[in-house]
DNA sequence: ACCTGAACACCGTTCAAGT
DNA sequence: ACCTGAACACCGTTCAAGT
């Protein structure tokens, strides 16, 4: 048994079970084998889930854009990592635990801050703008994730969860926050892309 | 026993043995008590995380400032759901258990949403700051928990990490990040506000 | 009315034993 | 060289039994 059959089955089994439901017996179940003999090919369960989420994070960076618009290439870098991640929701949270300098990152980090560069940013705000463009993004995406599990727990894989922002306080405490509520957007990746366009505002050229 | 010494019990287990090593059984231990007698006052070990994730994002909303100045104030409240974060580093992981539209938001929203108001924006833009900032602040601190998690788990309660977002790729395969890297602040507090004032760039007045 | 603790159905991981 | 499976030290939760 390979090293990528068995992180194939893995997670085939987070994507159907959920990340909760993942156990070393699930999968020796699943495979057909003993639970300990994925012990040959990584040291831990975290090791093994930690191969997952690197494989996520990886995915798709080969096909990132670079066309004369630095601004949208940006763009489809981070829309691209909020869908390989959302791909995922229940294994989504456990990004938390690579930190964002860890290899998995580097490609794609590099792509982000080179448009930057080429959009004429100099590197002290090109630092800034791309390290509040992957928290955003991972905060959203994070969020979002959360609420796309609890339905895949629910309902089983393949549900749709709602809008991640949605707020219905009691108008009388909030007023605020209520006159805000309607534009929380219903759709999701809108609501994501403006936040991104919010960040990306003042971009030269 | 009242749930109120339940939650603090459970809240100094966790913050001194981290949120993976609590369980009922070791809150029971602390507490001298069966590990049983807690489904008195909470229906499950979830929902008993739950109060407690509740509890750290409600810390502190009553002594948000409202001064004349709305981009301070903002800029407080957010610096202090970090803090408030931060002071629980494997705790705050839960708070994507939490959508953010539950009650536990609600005081703090309406007051970042008042001074967007106030700062003359309207509805839809304070909408998207808004929730521009709230995930930023999530995804930025809950990195950064992690960090500081897992230096406590190593080494014990009270332990620093470091930079959320240190990167160290091989500058020959990237480039463009490696002219960035040394620009990702050493100081995680000062990078945080930065971005916070990337997205309150160009708030009215 | 409240707490207890045995019991059930699970975990991750180790390691001696097999092939 | 590789897989197996018994065993260890844990889990969350339920429920009959105690007080």
């Amino acid at each position: 048994m390979s090293r990528e059959v068995l992180m194939a089955a893995a997670m085939e089994v987070v994507d159907t079970n959920g990340a909760g439901a993942f156990s070393m017996r699930a999968l020796g179940g699943f495979l057909d084998c003993d639970p300990t003999a994925m012990y040959r090919h990584f040291a831990t369960k975290n090791a093994l889930l930690d191969a997952l989420v690197d494989s996520v994070v990886r995915d798709g960076v080969a096909d990132l854009p670079e066309s004369d618009d630095p601004r949208a290439d940006i763009r489809a870098n981070f829309r691209q990592l909020r869908r390989s991640l959302l791909a995922h929701p229940t294994l989504a949270p456990l990004v938390l635990r690579r930190p964002p300098g860890v290899g998995a990152y580097w490609e794609r980090s590099d792509h982000a801050v080179a448009q930057l560069h080429r959009a004429g940013m100099d590197p002290a705000d090109a630092a800034n703008v791309y390290q509040t463009l992957l928290f955003y993004t991972l905060g959203h995406t994070l969020s979002e994730a959360r609420q796309l599990a609890r339905a895949v727990e629910k309902e089983g894989a393949g549900a749709r969860g709602g809008p991640v922002a949605q707020v219905r306080p009691p108008a009388e405490l909030h007023p605020d926050l209520s006159d805000v509520a309607p534009h929380l957007r219903e759709d999701n990746e809108a609501q994501f892309l403006a936040g991104l366009d919010l960040i990306l505002r003042d971009l030269p050229r």
